[in-house]
DNA sequence: ATGAAATTTACAATCGATTACATTATAACT
DNA sequence: AGTTATAATGTAATCGATTGTAAATTTCAT
């Protein structure tokens, strides 16, 4: 590598000192506009560029954050980390996104690792516990590195976190299909220890309530978000006595799988069945037969939860005032839940 | 944050010098075995934890490695980052991702932001370009920063590149589509400044010569891999007077969009028109019409990429042997172009 | 013209780890 | 015992940028 030019560089060339044109390239007030001029040109056309290292030993900051999150394959997932990089990027930061692959051992691994290599913060969604422990996040606590959960979060005090209303676009799917009739709906949950999992759960159980339905536990099956195991449940489902003809999920992937398994079995959606997803993948717009799902406007969750990291490394104070932010989800009716209106 | 112990710390601890400490922990052999031992368990006692930014400006490594890609939320390359990573994490090394979404602007910016942070490499995945000329590459190469291609490539003199049998994949799926009988098969290409996709283009042309029929460059069509170029595209293909039979694209995306125009023209696929993708992403599989398509595997070259990586960064000669690493493609044969073998 | 105030720049320490070189302690050998 | 080889540790410079404090220079008022 051809040598970087330094400071020292430009301070030889223009005899003062490298502390001199430091604080002309760092505008500091102490020093002549006359001086900050040749500073500063001098400095374009020796191509001088700042060692961020040395500035990071300096500051204590590495101007890096680690983004944690179960996958990046997922337009869910990806989409949020746009939104991060959109928010930080012009701020100077760097993302360095890890994925935990919904395990336990790698998310620890991952937050070390990020740790060891100083970022100023995590921003992270959290995979699925194995276990109740939070061990995981105490590293990060006991260092004082920000920690910002977004979407997948666990209720720590002092840690702020971007959510979405979980519960209410539970509701208002499930709702929606209480409205086309539906009237044994089964839930496909997932690990509910994560809050986004829960709440989705008790909205639906809310709605299924509020309607006068009769709720039913057994239709409640705890699974993960993978198609295969979309298709395996709805296999189960299909073979009970007296099966559901309305499926709400809380993942557009398994929402998928049960749709391959009920069409396979000979089935028809939505008129037997009807399916309705989570998180509007683009997938779901995608097919032939469209899937009804909420939306949870990734990017903008993203955007919120750089901003949150931005203000907390920002406030000297150590007031570490929780905030919790919570958008608004939006249920996009689609194909796989729509019944035909009925014809007089 | 609390104060993190420094090698100092400990120095003072024992009683001995900062220098000591260091040896002692970076196993140097001038050291004798009792100091090392009664260093090492006071680092651990005291939590020491080494610095990387430290070290990383004394070193002049950063540890970080650069990844740009077009995106992440599609599947091969989510999977190719994944496959680095695997590669690289173990060796200590971070990998910071940027996206470009197809932009030269933006690959732009990302390239001179992961300068500045002084990434140890970058490995790439190229974008569109706007122009023809390299000016970002230019960067990299003038400060000597190891740079690696994968899939995307250009080629660079002392450049070396991870990728796949384009040729081959395109060739093998077009010869697919011929001995399924189909005669007029179309191709739906992209920009071909783009290495992989002018490969994918001669690969199809080839078959078409070799199998003795007509080739009709009217039939190459340019466009992005979007599912909705897909269907324009697809659209104009199917208002031509004498329309093809058959589709070969160079994207899944596109492939996609195809088909979805396809049936709302209400034809049906394969019996009027078969159509074939690259990538084999994973709706592919999981389209009630599963799309046949040339699976490249990402993981595999994910790895090759990031040993390719070492290797450079480790060769302290500035032999700087370009290295051509070349996968095999596999054709997977689904729905979308197998015909119900003809009935007696 | 002279002292005080204001402005500008230099000096030197610092961040934490590494390492060439110097020094001390220990063992070995004649 | 004396000399040398060897092992173990210490000293101090270094990576590049930042910053408190000191010093130099200029400006201004009287």
């Amino acid at each position: 590598m051809k040598k970087k030019t330094t400071i020292y560089d430009i301070a030889k060339k223009l005899n003062i000192t490298a502390a001199t044109v430091s604080r002309a390239l760092n505008g500091n007030s102490k020093i002549s506009e006359a001086t900050r001029k040749l500073v500063e040109e001098t400095a374009k056309e020796m191509n001088y560029e700042q060692n961020r290292l040395a500035q990071a030993l300096k500051s204590g900051k590495s101007y890096n954050v680690g983004v944690i999150v179960p996958r990046i394959d997922s337009n869910f997932f990806a989409s949020v980390i746009r939104g991060i990089e959109e928010e930080l990027y012009p701020k100077g930061y760097h993302v360095i996104i890890c994925q935990t692959h919904d395990q336990k051992s790698l998310e620890t691994e991952n937050i070390n690792s990020l740790l060891n290599a100083q970022v100023d913060g995590v921003l992270m969604s959290i995979s699925q516990a194995q276990n109740a422990n939070d061990d995981n996040f105490d590293a990060l606590i006991k260092k004082n590195v920000p920690l910002i959960f977004f979407d997948r979060k666990k209720d720590i005090k002092g840690i702020s976190s971007v959510t979405i209303d979980d519960f209410k676009g539970a509701y208002e799917a499930t709702k929606h299909l209480i409205d086309q009739g539906y009237k044994r709906i089964a839930h496909l949950s997932n690990d509910r220890s994560i809050l986004i999992f829960k709440n989705r759960y008790l909205g639906y159980k809310q709605a299924i309530l509020d309607s006068g339905l009769e709720f039913d536990e057994s239709l409640v099956i705890e699974t993960q978000s993978k198609v295969l195991e979309g298709r395996k449940i709805m296999k189960q489902l299909l073979e009970l006595e007296h099966r559901p003809d309305a499926i709400f999920s809380s993942s557009d992937f398994t929402a998928l799988g049960a749709i391959q398994e009920i069409k396979e079995h000979g089935l028809n959606i939505p008129e037997d069945i009807s399916v309705v997803g989570f998180s509007n993948e683009p997938f779901t717009r995608f097919m032939e037969l469209s899937i009804t799902s909420v939306d949870q406007s990734p990017i903008e969750m993203g955007r919120l939860t750089a901003q949150v990291f931005l203000e907390e490394v920002n406030s000297d104070k150590r007031v570490t005032s929780e905030k919790q932010v919570v958008l608004t989800p939006e249920l996009i009716v689609r194909k796989s839940s729509l019944r035909t209106p009925v014809k007089h």
